[in-house]
DNA sequence: CGTAACTCTGTCTGT
DNA sequence: CAGAGTTACG
């Protein structure tokens, strides 16, 4: 188990007198650079303060200019402040931006990351109490799932009706607002397969605790109620804890307040920063009205606004400005910029998704001619789907681009049997990646095999390793999966007693090799197979930065990212979400259409907070750019692989027309100029089956769904006839093609059945209507 | 037990 | 459309 840090682990920051020294002299300069406000924001230093920020104010510099003002005055000793932001992205920026203030020892703050990773660290220390052991594992999301449907199924639930996913929304949510089970009001417990929906919770509940688990919910609620059974652990970190600083207050949901809240009342010095306008996280529990209250939990609070925008060109403050006063229910700011007015704001109207890659690929390729910075180019979606066209786009224009954000890479199939297989080596109890992994690769221990050591892992309450080790003993399985599982067993024993020996990624090449599961891709003549071992591979090259085993697999439940090498500037393709917090000197915001911006799915689970959920979205969006921004939408697009015609963003009309320039949609589209305001009359913010959109899909959905043709039609009949006529029949020694094996020749022929031999995948028994002619 | 073909269903944001 | 789950067959 961690213990406290050693004071040996001092670092320049706090050490040597030369150091400190530095840092003094440092001090009067970092403080100048800083605005009045600013400068108040970083010097009220004891006592509550919450600092409003709007986009651009310089945020991140008050925090951590705050955070070396407090080193380098000595009030406190790294270890001793709390600094808590919302992604790991912002907890290294942060670490960074304070090494370069205050010199390098910022990894001692060791207190300075996201509420999850905090959470976890501290849990891992008193575990015991809260009836964990302290090598716990942290189940994602999908491991959640799963685990769920096995609650549904053993209660008999039919998990068609009730889908896990859907249970698990309702107990994360429950979860976000502090709840837990035996504290759910007792007219949601109904809210679950016929009022079930409190006692699946509970279920679940116990069903982590045998196998020492926790998802992401209960980090925050299990360390919450360890605070509260137990006084003096609380008051461990509250006499630790000398400052606490949290970054985005504005994303907060009730768990995470109330935790704060708890440990914030020992020593009161709490400055926290947000935006209410900022707030874009409402679906993941968060409570704008965490700002409202800080005042009414902390007497005596100073607040401090910072509404001079440092960042943006007056065009694009003004343009953000506008649409962001749409929305009621705001503190009200107003941000100010005393910099130039800058280019307008420029919006584009185009025939299709493809077309908008197209146009703004272009767009970029032109500016970097002018010599402009990749880095300093950013697309920001409100979708991940969206990515995919500019990226194949971008590859096909050899545009170097960088995907932040989109599927990450400890969600990989082969990264999460990698994972189990580690996981089975330094957790034995974990079922979950037992279960993953004992049949994979294939060797032919199945269902029934797993259903004996089910069975009397249930009986005897043992982790299935267990159960593996004891039924190998005995008759009850056939001779050979009992051989089999017999030698997995101990090779898993095996790696096991090398975890104190052998560097942890040797042992991660070791355990993948010597189960086979590498061999399982080499053998697979996919042509994803090869993408996989690479991707094998850089999970091994990067445990290497890590103490240990343990060690890595903490860092990779929480945060794990594919960082790969910064050697080459590129533009940046990533979330709205993800962009939070970052800057670009031009900004491309594709998308603007109803339905999918704002999104469907916002308006119809939260009506109007949604839609002012979305323009806060927007909102961020805008004021991600210092210089030139970009707005485009497009007139059809493909929505889950149907096109339909869309109308442009309603937060269009939210811009104001002085500050932005509206250009001809390339190609003559009818929608060239979208201020054919159609939302003008509508009062409504638009439910599924009312807007135009939706109706259109409908009729779309009905009448097949081939692309909408521009001028020529795509679909010429000639090519569907011969598509049908070619495949009556193949003979020996004919090329094919197979949507799934690619080339190959065919090498028999039987009725409408085909043998071919695939150039990649070997020979195959197809169906005659799979493959086509080449 | 494993593979290929078929059927169904979701459908965004992220620690 | 893509992925998960299911079924038929060798």
């Amino acid at each position: 188990m961690a213990l406290s840090p050693a004071p040996e682990d001092f670092t320049p920051l706090e050490g040597g007198v030369a150091a400190r020294a530095a840092a003094l002299a440092g001090r009067g300069r970092f403080l100048e650079a800083l605005n009045p406000e600013q400068r108040a924001a970083v010097e009220t230093i004891d006592g509550p303060l919450l600092v409003l920020a709007g986009a651009g104010t310089g945020k991140t510099r008050v925090l951590t200019t705050r955070i070396a003002h407090i080193l380098s005055s000595g009030r406190a000793r790294p270890w001793e402040i709390l600094a808590v932001t919302f992604t790991n992205k912002a907890a290294r920026e942060m670490r960074e931006r304070i090494e370069s203030l205050a010199g390098p020892g910022a990894e001692a703050l060791q207190w300075l990351g996201t509420f999850h990773a905090i959470s976890a660290k501290i849990l891992r220390r008193h575990a015991e109490l809260a009836g964990l052991k302290s090598n716990f594992t942290i189940l994602d999301t999908d491991d959640q799932i799963r685990l769920l449907k096995q609650v549904l199924q053993a209660e008999n639930i039919d998990d068609k009706r009730w889908p896990p996913r859907a249970l698990a929304h309702q107990i994360d949510a429950w979860k976000n607002r502090g709840l837990s089970p035996d504290h759910v009001p007792a007219g949601e417990a109904q809210s679950f397969a016929d009022g079930k929906g409190k006692k699946l919770y509970a279920l679940y509940q116990e069903r982590l605790k045998v196998l020492n688990a926790v998802d992401f919910g209960d980090l925050l609620l299990e360390t919450l109620r360890l605070f509260r059974e137990n006084a003096d652990v609380l008051d461990e970190y509250r006499q630790r804890f000398k400052y606490i600083l949290v970054d985005e207050y504005q994303d907060t949901n009730t768990a995470q307040y109330l935790w704060l809240r708890l440990i914030a009342q020992g020593r009161h010095n709490v400055c926290c920063v947000g935006d209410d306008d900022q707030s874009v996280y409402g679906w993941r529990g968060a409570e704008v009205e965490n700002i409202l209250r800080f005042e009414k939990d902390f007497p005596g609070a100073k607040i401090v606004r910072l509404e001079r925008n440092y960042r943006s060109t007056g065009h694009i403050l003004a343009a953000a400005s506008h649409l962001i006063a749409r929305n009621e229910g705001r503190l009200g700011k107003t941000l100010f910029t005393e910099g130039a007015d800058g280019e307008k704001p420029t919006v584009t109207g185009v025939w299709d998704s493809e077309e908008e890659a197209r146009a703004i690929g272009e767009d970029i390729e032109q500016l970097q001619r002018k010599g402009h910075d990749l880095e300093e180019i950013a697309i920001l979606v409100r979708a991940s789907f969206q990515m995919r066209e500019f990226e194949e786009r971008f590859i096909t224009l050899g545009l170097p681009y960088r995907v932040i954000g989109g599927p990450r890479f400890y969600e990989r199939l082969e990264i999460r049997d990698a994972l189990a297989y580690l996981r089975c080596v330094a957790q034995p109890f974990d079922d979950l990646a037992f279960e993953r992994i004992v049949n994979t690769p294939k060797r032919g221990l199945g269902d029934a095999t797993l259903q004996v050591l089910h069975e009397y892992s249930r009986r005897e309450s043992a982790p299935l390793m267990q159960a593996a080790r004891v039924i190998v003993e005995t008759e009850e399985l056939k001779p050979k999966p009992r051989a089999t599982l017999r030698t997995l067993i101990a090779d898993f024993d095996r790696w096991r007693s090398l975890i104190e020996t052998t560097p942890q990624n040797e042992l991660a090449e070791m355990v993948l090799d010597e189960s086979g599961y590498t061999q399982m891709w080499r053998d697979d003549k996919t042509p994803e197979a090869a993408g996989r071992l690479e991707n094998l591979k850089e999970l091994v090259r990067a445990m290497e930065e890590f103490p240990d085993l343990a060690g890595f697999l903490e860092h990779v439940s929480l945060v794990m990212e594919t960082d790969e090498s910064a050697d080459q500037r590129r533009v940046s393709i990533m979330t709205l979400h993800g962009a939070k917090g970052l800057e670009f000197e031009t900004v491309y915001l594709p998308g603007w259409e109803e339905g999918l911006f704002p999104h469907q799915r916002s308006l119809d689970d939260s009506g109007r907070a949604g839609l002012e959920e979305e323009r806060r979205l927007a909102y961020v969006g805008i004021t991600r750019a210092k210089r030139r921004l970009k707005i485009f939408f497009a007139t059809n697009r493909r929505i889950h692989g149907l096109w339909q015609t869309t109308l442009p963003s309603r937060f269009l009309d939210d811009l104001p027309a002085a500050n932005v320039e509206v250009k001809e949609a390339s190609g003559g589209s009818q929608y060239g100029s979208y201020g054919v305001s159609r939302f003008a009359n509508m009062d409504s913010y638009g439910s599924s089956y009312s807007t135009p959109g939706w109706k259109r899909a409908q009729t779309a959905r009905e009448s097949g769904a081939s692309k909408p043709a521009r001028r020529t039609p795509p679909m010429i009949e000639g090519e569907v006839l011969a598509k049908s006529s070619a495949s009556a029949r193949f003979v020996a020694g004919a090329r094919v093609f197979h949507q799934k094996f690619g080339p190959g020749t065919v090498a028999n022929v039987d009725g409408n059945k085909l043998q071919v031999d695939f150039d990649k995948a070997g020979r195959k028994m197809v169906l005659e209507s799979f493959v086509e002619p080449t």
